[in-house]
RNA sequence: CGCGGGGUAGAGCAGUUGGCAGCUCGCCAGGCCCAUAACCUGGAGGCCGUGAGUUCGAAUCUCACCCCCGCAACCA
């Protein structure tokens, strides 16, 4: 049985669930689902990642112990893929004290094979913050919470040996062993590579106390991402014992390692084609197959931020849409891979559009003349995979073309719409020549339905179920307009 | 000369290997009346950012330029 392990990144919780994290979670659970319902063995993992500095301030600023105001935000994302039907298999919070024991364990074993070493990690630190400060992160040169110009300083602090895999990794990437995905994302990575190279990177800081201590040297702090990354393995149950040979561990799901897939936006590719590989070489393990990389979404026309008021949350779409619609919408509001421009106006012409008037208006109209003539048509799911129909749409998905996938069968759809106009069953009064003009019709909403499984999949199974009893009836609306 | 993406009908976008420029929404006209004021047909509307080049032929390849956007490692 072919495995398929994928996941998304964990969720910082310095904010609460956009539709940035939803768009990357609901496209992991559509692949998910659609390789379950190709008999993969699947494993799909999410999270949060919930140490640092940013949360300790945040939490600080919310008079919450840093555990505390986790706990809140963790929990928000976690209904918010309830409420969108999401099938993650695990979610895994960087707070997990499993996952915290294996971290230790794992930079442990870095630092044992001379992977990490002390170095010193230079700065502009704002006295006021009690802590460093990226160019970006200032105002005019200028802290924008204490206005005043932030200090030269420097610290020691452990630093990951990341340069020395600079050629290893970048041959890796050239010849798709890590696969990055789109192909202009990879051409960018391997631009970096070689026009800048890696540089040693630092792991851990002074200071900051939420976060995995250092094993070896208490003083010190993991840096988050050191920290974050191994999720993935600890998400699967990983103890953080580097050895191929415990790899085969029954008790956990190692045996899913690597990641057939890693999905993420792409302002987190560059961390992930560069320290996260040099870490898994490190230890020793296996590398992910594919990284794909999709794009932003703008709001009407512009970034999305919360300065501007702009953003949209998860809970506010399947309010107004219900769980289905919302992944639908959000799934084909772009071309996966490249930006998109979002709005609730679009948002509410595309689900009146091919939802209401196009999926829902078609299932009504033909169960109803289905009912009327009450016919008892002979047809069942077609799930093998040799229909021409399911055989693009599989070739689309393979590929990631979540959106001509599904333009693919709205264009069935349509079809349909268009024998019913052309044959007029309404108008025939022998119910033999009624059935013979829709039978091949509730066959293909049947097989549709079928393959809208992973987009829609509480939808898809009402769908099944209407046009597979052996009376079919009217049933309710599926999508009221908007 | 930092890196990358994009500029195609009123709006949003597709255009795989170069071969009469497409899709959705909107608009106009007609049809149908089974269905969720839905569905079907037809139509108007584009110097495919600008200029040059390669070619029998370029939205597609090459070069230059203009404009927009994202990233530039301690921002997770």
């Amino acid at each position: 049985m072919p495995k398929f392990y994928i996941t998304t990144p964990v969720y910082y919780v310095n904010d609460v669930p956009h539709i940035g994290h939803t768009y990357t979670t609901v496209a992991a659970d559509v692949l998910a689902r659609w390789r379950r319902l190709m008999k993969d063995e699947v494993f799909f993992l999410t999270g949060t990642d919930e140490h640092g500095a940013k949360i300790e301030n945040k939490a600080a600023e919310m008079k919450l112990a840093p555990q505390q105001y986790s706990d809140e935000i963790a929990a928000k994302f976690q209904k918010a893929w309830q409420e969108l039907n999401v099938s993650n298999d695990n979610f895994l919070r960087t707070t997990n004290p499993a996952h915290i024991r294996a971290v230790g364990k794992a930079l442990q074993q870095m630092h044992d094979r001379g992977d990490i070493y002390l170095g010193k990690y230079q700065g502009l630190y704002c006295r006021g913050c009690e802590q460093y400060k990226s160019e970006r992160d200032l105002v005019d040169g200028l802290c924008p919470d204490h206005k005043v110009a932030p200090e030269k300083m420097s610290e020691e602090c452990y630093n990951f040996k990341l340069s020395k895999y600079q050629e290893r990794l970048l041959a890796l990437i050239k010849k798709d062993q890590i696969k990055i995905l789109p192909v202009e994302r990879k051409n960018e990575i391997v631009s970096f590579y070689e026009k800048e190279g890696l540089e040693d990177v630092s792991f851990s800081r002074k200071n900051i106390k939420w976060g995995v201590p250092i094993p070896w040297d208490k003083s010190h702090t993991t840096y988050v991402w050191a920290d974050a990354f191994l999720n993935y393995l600890t998400g699967l149950g990983w103890d953080g014992k580097a050895k191929k040979s415990k790899i085969e561990n029954l008790k956990s799901k190692m045996f899913m390692w690597p990641p057939t897939v890693q999905l993420m936006s792409k302002d987190i590719l560059r961390v992930h084609t560069t320290i996260w590989p040099a870490m898994l070489l490190a230890l020793g393990l296996p590398l992910p197959k594919t990284i794909f990389v999709h794009g932003y979404f703008k709001i009407n026309g512009q970034k999305m931020s919360k300065s501007l008021g702009n953003v949209i949350a998860p809970g506010d779409l399947v309010k107004k849409y219900g769980t289905d619609a919302s992944r639908f919408l959000v799934m084909s509001a772009a071309v996966f891979g490249h930006d998109g421009d979002i709005s609730w106006e679009k948002f509410d012409d595309k689900y009146n559009a091919d939802l209401a008037n196009g999926l829902g208006n078609l299932v009504a109209r033909v169960s109803n003349l289905i009912e009327k003539n009450n016919l008892e048509l002979k047809i069942k799911l077609e799930v093998n995979g040799h229909l021409p129909l399911h055989k693009k749409y599989a070739a689309l998905m393979a590929e990631f073309k979540f959106d001509e996938a599904l333009k693919l069968l709205w264009q069935r759809l349509r079809q349909a719409d268009e024998t019913l106009s052309e044959k007029k069953p309404w108008a025939i009064k022998d119910a033999k020549a009624v059935e013979k003009i829709l039978q091949p019709i509730a066959q293909d909403i049947l097989n549709v339905a079928g393959l809208l499984k992973p987009f829609m999949p509480a939808i898809a199974e009402k769908i099944i179920a209407q046009f597979s009893a052996g009376q079919i009836k009217k049933g309710e609306n599926l999508f009221p307009r908007i």
